[in-house]
DNA sequence: CGTTTTGTTCTGGC
DNA sequence: CGCCAGAACAAAAC
């Protein structure tokens, strides 16, 4: 499942491949996917040019001549490219379908919870675009007073909180484990009994792990791939997916229970509840 | 054939 | 209104 670091590395070879290529034709294949949308006729998208293409926690954003185009993968969205008009049956579960200069863009996703948002681009500060409004800082860009100030009156468990793009921007539900169990903390443990150490611990692993899972390529659990490349780092997942596991430090056989609604693995015996 | 899975938004209770 | 828990969303693997 695409988090921070599947969807950097999916940008990056968007970039590698894209950047300066021009928009022959736009074909929203599946409109209901189009979330936000402030042009009328998206013919308006013909001839403009890609400057650049970023990220900010999942999404990933196209700077255009005139606007912003930003997508955001959800669970199961994927890119392509072809050389040749692409087939029927490529085109099953697309999104919308682009023709670049020399190639052809399809973006898909046969569950149809990837999104598309298309705004002018009067403001360079790609924060005032309205999806973007709300999500929080990177890890790498969070100051832990204010992020402290934020989290200290919650009394959702960690685990729920670090999943809230509005909190913090990034994580999903493989590196959270990850990170909780790095830093020792039971995932269901109150923010509001975390300390502004221990806090500080969290973004620090969180960083780490993002950088190291950046570094190989992200993680490749059941379908995420990068536009056809495979990421490695779930060789290096400690608890999540660890099912009839044992824990790495201690032994202890890894737990599965639900936070938030979504699978979690921890070591009883390292993440213990406090207070 | 029911349960589970994912990221995000929505809904409703308090 | 704010906070939080849980449902909803789609589709497929188990």
């Amino acid at each position: 499942m695409p988090e921070l670091p599947e969807v950097r590395t999916v940008s990056k070879y968007l970039r590698e491949n894209l950047l300066g290529k021009k928009i022959l034709d736009f074909d929203l294949k599946t409109k209901k996917s189009l979330h936000d949308n402030e042009i009328e006729n998206l013919d308006l998208l013909k001839n403009q040019k890609i400057y650049d293409i970023k990220t900010l926690g999942k999404y990933i954003i196209f700077e255009l001549t005139n606007f912003y185009l930003v997508i955001h993968l959800r669970m199961e969205g994927k890119i392509n490219f072809y050389k040749e008009q692409p087939t029927h049956f490529n085109l099953i579960h697309s999104i919308f379908l682009m023709q670049l200069d020399d190639l052809f863009f399809n973006f898909t996703d046969h569950r149809k919870f990837a999104t598309v948002d298309i705004y002018f681009k009067k403001d360079k500060n790609i924060r005032n675009l309205n999806v973007l409004k709300k999500i929080g800082f990177e890890p790498w860009d969070i100051d832990i007073d204010s992020f402290f100030e934020k989290v200290k009156k919650k009394s959702s468990p960690i685990k729920v909180v670090l999943l809230d793009q509005h909190n913090i921007a990034g994580l999903g539900n493989i590196y959270v484990d990850e990170v909780l169990y790095r830093a020792k903390i039971h995932p269901l443990q109150k923010t509001n009994t975390i300390s502004k150490d221990k806090l500080r611990e969290v973004l620090k692993h969180s960083k780490k792990i993002l950088e190291e899972a950046i570094e190989l390529g992200g993680s490749t659990i059941k379908t995420y791939s990068a536009a056809g490349n495979e990421g490695l780092f779930q060789n290096k997942l400690i608890v999540h997916q660890y099912k009839n596991k044992y824990c790495k430090n201690c032994g202890e056989k890894i737990k599965i229970i639900k936070v938030g609604g979504r699978g979690t693995y921890f070591c009883p015996n390292e993440q213990k509840l406090w207070e």
